[in-house]
Order: structure tokens, then C-alpha cells, then sequence
DNA sequence: GCGACAG
DNA sequence: ATCTTGTCGC
């Protein structure tokens, strides 16, 4: 029984939920029934206080798997204080715009099977800065009920004007003449991260926080450390049930529970 | 109609 | 997201 890490890491099994959007129109009326949920009026948590926690999935498409992580960090010093892992199957091909019909719930029961409260969840993906303005982050916070924010690594089909040099600098993120989300540079000279809120978090506080979480790379910690985990979790999942070159290769989704006897 | 498009 | 070796740099 391998034991690698210090922390109580739980992993969870994770099936699709009964119901779950099988077309993008159901999909995209989920959306538009979920959107009017969000809350956008609290400034959300202070900067530097309590936790914060990363998500984040890798997927083996070729085996229909996805494994999700979340990781709780000290938000005043960045310490790992928690973590989870689930593995589930692939619950939606990606569509642009639909991303979180994917991520969700996989996502879910990593936070869930967390043994303390996330505080603040950052996302690798978007908010509010989503073509029905319900993205990723917005659709976990409702969800969940936490407050969330959204960091993204590209600018999906918005834009911005490039931010100034140094770290800290910050430019609008636009659907045409909204203001959705921002540039924020996080490491000077290097191409920003994308910031739009997610549910219970205002859009200062937010790009706050991201600069709190990346004083050294250009992605938050809490993402960086999230992407780290579900990386092991999926590989691990793979090789411990996945297609062997010689052994059996009936469809032992790591989702399936082995036979009690047989 | 065609291409672009978070992960 | 993922496919992929070595390589330059702190």
C-alpha cells in the first residue's frame, strides 16, 4: 500500500449524473436556466486570508476517463493544508462553451471528498467571461454555493489590449464593448491570465487574489498545484485498470468497481 | 455558409 | 486537453 504523500488525500469514483445533458441544446438550456443564480453583488473573500483551493482535470479521451483535482492551499502563505482526487467518466466532448458539461462532475466530488472547507475555488477556465456569461467557475459556484473565480490561460474569442510590462499590470477583458473579465500579468514581460468572476466574488478581488497566488509563475499556485495532482491521479487511475498491451482490455473504466467475486 | 473557440 | 525530445535557464 503505497503511501508517497503527507497529507489524507482521498480519491473517489465519480459516474455521470442521471440527467446530465446529452445534446449542446440541453446542455445550453441548463446554462440558461443556472445563469440567473449567480451572485455578483458580494465582494467576496479578503486577499491573503483563509483558504483557497485549485481545480483542475486531465483526460485520457482515448479511454473515455477524467480525473479531477482539488487542492487547499493557506491563502496567507500557500501551504498545502488539503487535497482530493476523483476519476470518473468523460460526462461531454468538449465544445466550446459547454466546458463545464465535462469538468463538473468530476469536480463536485473532488471538493466533496475534501475533509475541510474549500473557502475561495479557483478554476482553470472562465466565469462570467462565457458567450451565455455562465462558464465554468460561475457554473460551479452555483452549484456549490462557494465563491468562485475563473483564471484562464488564453483569451477564448475575447479581447484586450495588451498589459503594460511589469507584474501587477492589468488591461479589460471585452465581448465587444462589455467589460467581461481582465488581462491580469502575473510575471512581468509574460503573457497575462485571463480573470472573470465566477459566483459570490467581485471582479477587483478576484484579480486580487490571482496576483496573491502567483508571486513567482505565471499560473496560481492553486492551479499549478491542482494540474500537478490530477496529472498523477489520471495516470495512476490508467495504469492500475487501463488496457494492458497483453492483458484483458473489456471495458474496466476505473468508474466500474471490480466484481465482489468472479 | 465557414472558421474560431476556455480545457 | 493531448500528441512529444531535447534543451536553455534559474
Amino acid at each position: 500500500m503505497p503511501r508517497g504523500r503527507t497529507l489524507d488525500t482521498t480519491m473517489t469514483n465519480v459516474r455521470i449524473p442521471a440527467g446530465w445533458p446529452v445534446t449542446e441544446e440541453e446542455a445550453r438550456a441548463v446554462q440558461e436556466e443556472l445563469r440567473g443564480r449567480v451572485v455578483v453583488d458580494e465582494p467576496g473573500p479578503p486577499p491573503g486570508t483563509g483558504r483557497v483551493t485549485g481545480v483542475d482535470v486531465a483526460y485520457d479521451d482515448k479511454l473515455g476517463v477524467v480525473a479531477a483535482a482539488a487542492v487547499v492551499l493557506d491563502a496567507a502563505t500557500l501551504a498545502v493544508v488539503a487535497e482530493a482526487t476523483a476519476v470518473g467518466e468523460v460526462s461531454f466532448p468538449y465544445v466550446p462553451g459547454l466546458l463545464a458539461f465535462r469538468e463538473v462532475p468530476t469536480v463536485l466530488a473532488a471538493l466533496d471528498a475534501l475533509d475541510r472547507d474549500p473557502g475561495l475555488v479557483v478554476c482553470d477556465g472562465y466565469g462570467l467571461a462565457h458567450p451565455r456569461r455562465f462558464g465554468l467557475a460561475s457554473h460551479l459556484g452555483v452549484l456549490t454555493g462557494l465563491p468562485t473565480i475563473g483564471v484562464a490561460k488564453n483569451p477564448f474569442t475575447f479581447t484586450y489590449q495588451e498589459p503594460g510590462i511589469p507584474r501587477g499590470s492589468a488591461s479589460p477583458l471585452l465581448a465587444g464593448t462589455e467589460v467581461v473579465g481582465r488581462a491580469v500579468r502575473t510575471k512581468a514581460g509574460v503573457k497575462p491570465v485571463f480573470v472573470s468572476v465566477g459566483h459570490r466574488v467581485g471582479l477587483d478581488n478576484a484579480c486580487a487574489h490571482t496576483l496573491a497566488l502567483a508571486p513567482e509563475h505565471r499560473l496560481p499556485e492553486s492551479t499549478r498545484r491542482a494540474d500537478a495532482l490530477c496529472r498523477r491521479a489520471l495516470k495512476e487511475a490508467v495504469d492500475r485498470t487501463g488496457a494492458h498491451p497483453t492483458g484483458d482490455r473489456e471495458g474496466t473504466l476505473p468508474t466500474v468497481a471490480p466484481p465482489p467475486g468472479r
